[in-house]
DNA sequence: AGTTTATTTTAAACCGATTGCATAATTACC
DNA sequence: GGTAATTATGCAATCGGTTTAAAATAAACT
């Protein structure tokens, strides 16, 4: 163990007092400039590293700040939890990070620890069961701020950050129509998830547009895994006037149903064209490629970050309900290209 | 804000001093194990959470673990980081989590910021430039512990937890020649890392069994990204006698490079049979689907972490190099499938 | 009973930064 | 020059566990 280097030290180097060099250092304005020149100077020079512990224990703040994720083993949350990390570690806090496996109880756990481990805020990504916020009770009495990202419930004193899910789903539906198909399979997940309904509404908004009437035997309510993506397709394939247009309500799901259609002798996008959602590596993979929505996963990890921390640095209030809308893309690729050769496929 | 239960208040009611509270808490042996019972019995009853902001000050210790990985956002390190939470959660330890981009350099800046941060240990699967272990040595001298996983490099003091990556290399390729293959091509990555120098080294073995000599035409060197799949499959199309097996030392890579293959006209597995290595979610995604190596991501990091928490604890000791291998598996899947029905692929 | 030894418990210092209040130094103003 | 108003710095308490050394209590042995 060496010597660590405290504010005592500097002031003692210095011949001030550890006071001074405390509010020197965070610049607090009572402190005459040129001594805070003086003596953040001194402690660069001497290698100060300010301890995170005593100064937690005395502010009675964490700078941890806990995430609930449904899982954390996909791409997309791979690429919001680096940005997450990005933002958290240059603000010095700490992430401490947690998975609900999709199931309301492990959510309720899991928010009782970030509670009990004294978390200043939460970024929370709701399960799939989840029906209301009422487990975060004890955050909200206490004034902790929480921030939901993409998988969201409108609250008072919650920021939401989410993509256009309807707007999404309306591009994705509207392409599949205009590359001429008329007959539009939707694949969702579960409804209770903003998501999954908004992308369903904005399917719904499109075929209206178009003067389509909606069934819902176009409709698959699912869990969006690889083994619903071959069920659909199976499902498909037994159908007397099957669809020839597919939304799928992500790429994992879509993916595994493009590879069972195929080998029910469906030509893609011959006789189907699908689109996906999410832009995962998936789609580069399956041939032919997917058309698919892209997401900013990494940039809505870092948004939320930010202004969680700006939050808890009195820089942002958290007041009315307040949402940040990230943009998205359609990515047009082979798996709807029906009108090669005939008209420009976008 | 609410009051904190301290052990001041415990030992207020029980007329006894927070040093025993303390002591009591922690299991300490000069306590006796009658009033250890009351104390936790009112501890419990009073919902005491201990502060752990207080205690890391004191006992100079941060209950902070810090993970350097070249990148978060690949399935394989996504379930290896999920591990890491699960144990690490519930062991009441933070992880501080970064990336290096594969970049010695952002590596060396990493554990810098680690450093400063005074996390306890260090979880490090290594970028795939760095040469040496110099940049810890800050670690190593203040005797903090550091534990390799995946990407490891010998050195005395780390304990590296790995697969047998020789042993998959050689059962990768001789599956391979198994199907009837006698021309196997082997796509490696950066063989600085052990990952890659041990696959080939397996590769090696597996030919040298089997009485074929390796030849360097039929090696290539490349960084296993989308695009070398892709560059290498226009490389065989290229050939006056291009092989018949293929072994890519990772699933991203080898998928692009059936895609590409495809396209050239080769048949897989009928031209070409092909083994990945990872089991990413890719391999059930491509047509044929990817004969692969599975390796255990979660338990790798759950080992890990585990290892380093009971080393902190003075429960194990990283005394002379001390290696940890898991268990691998080949698991065979279409694009290898050169014989069925003439004899029973595996 | 008197000592020694073992077992429990406590008092008090400590970890290092923060902050309310007091004091000192400087400037402003009559 | 003297007093008020600013501005800058210091004192000392505080956050809540942990730990050393010492004290108090109990048990063991002549």
């Amino acid at each position: 163990m060496e010597k660590e280097i405290t504010i005592y030290d500097i002031a003692r180097e210095l011949n001030l007092s550890p006071a001074t060099v405390s509010r020197a250092l965070n610049d607090h304005p009572a402190i005459n400039s040129n001594t805070k020149i003086l003596i953040t100077g001194k402690a660069q020079e001497m290698g100060y590293q300010s301890n995170r512990f005593a100064s937690n224990l005395r502010r009675q703040r964490t700078n941890t700040i806990g995430v609930i994720v449904p899982r954390l083993d996909s791409y997309f949350m791979s690429t919001v939890l680096a940005g997450m990390e990005k933002v958290a570690n240059q603000a010095n806090y700490n992430l401490l990070i947690s998975q609900s496996f999709e199931s309301v109880r492990k959510e309720m756990a899991n928010a009782k620890t970030m509670f009990n481990s004294r978390v200043d805020g939460l970024l929370v990504s709701l399960a799939s069961d989840t029906e209301n916020l009422e487990h975060f009770n004890t955050f909200f009495r206490k004034g902790l701020p929480i921030i939901l990202f993409d998988r969201v419930m409108p609250q008072k004193n919650c920021t939401n950050v989410v993509i256009d899910n309807v707007k999404a789903g309306y591009e994705a539906t509207a392409h599949l129509l205009e590359q001429g198909c008329r007959r539009v399979m939707h694949v969702t997940g579960d409804i209770r998830r903003n998501v999954y309904a908004d992308r369903l509404r904005g399917y719904k908004l499109a075929l209206l547009d178009q003067g389509l009437t909606q069934t819902d035997d176009l409709l698959r309510f699912t869990n969006l895994t690889r083994q619903d993506g071959i069920e659909v397709a199976a499902d498909i394939s037994r159908m007397a006037l099957p669809p020839d247009g597919l939304f799928v309500a992500n790429d994992l799901c879509a993916v595994s149903c493009i590879s069972a259609l195929k080998k029910h002798g469906f030509a893609v996008p011959g006789d189907m064209a699908v689109v996906g959602f999410n832009n995962d590596p998936y789609s580069l993979v399956i041939e032919p490629n997917l058309t698919t929505i892209d997401y900013p996963g990494q940039e809505m990890g870092e948004i939320a970050t930010q202004s969680l921390i700006n939050y808890l640095n009195g820089l942002l209030r958290i007041g009315t309900t307040n949402t940040i809308v990230l943009h998205h893309e359609l990515i047009v690729r082979e798996s709807t290209q029906k009108l090669v050769g005939a008209e420009e496929g976008n």
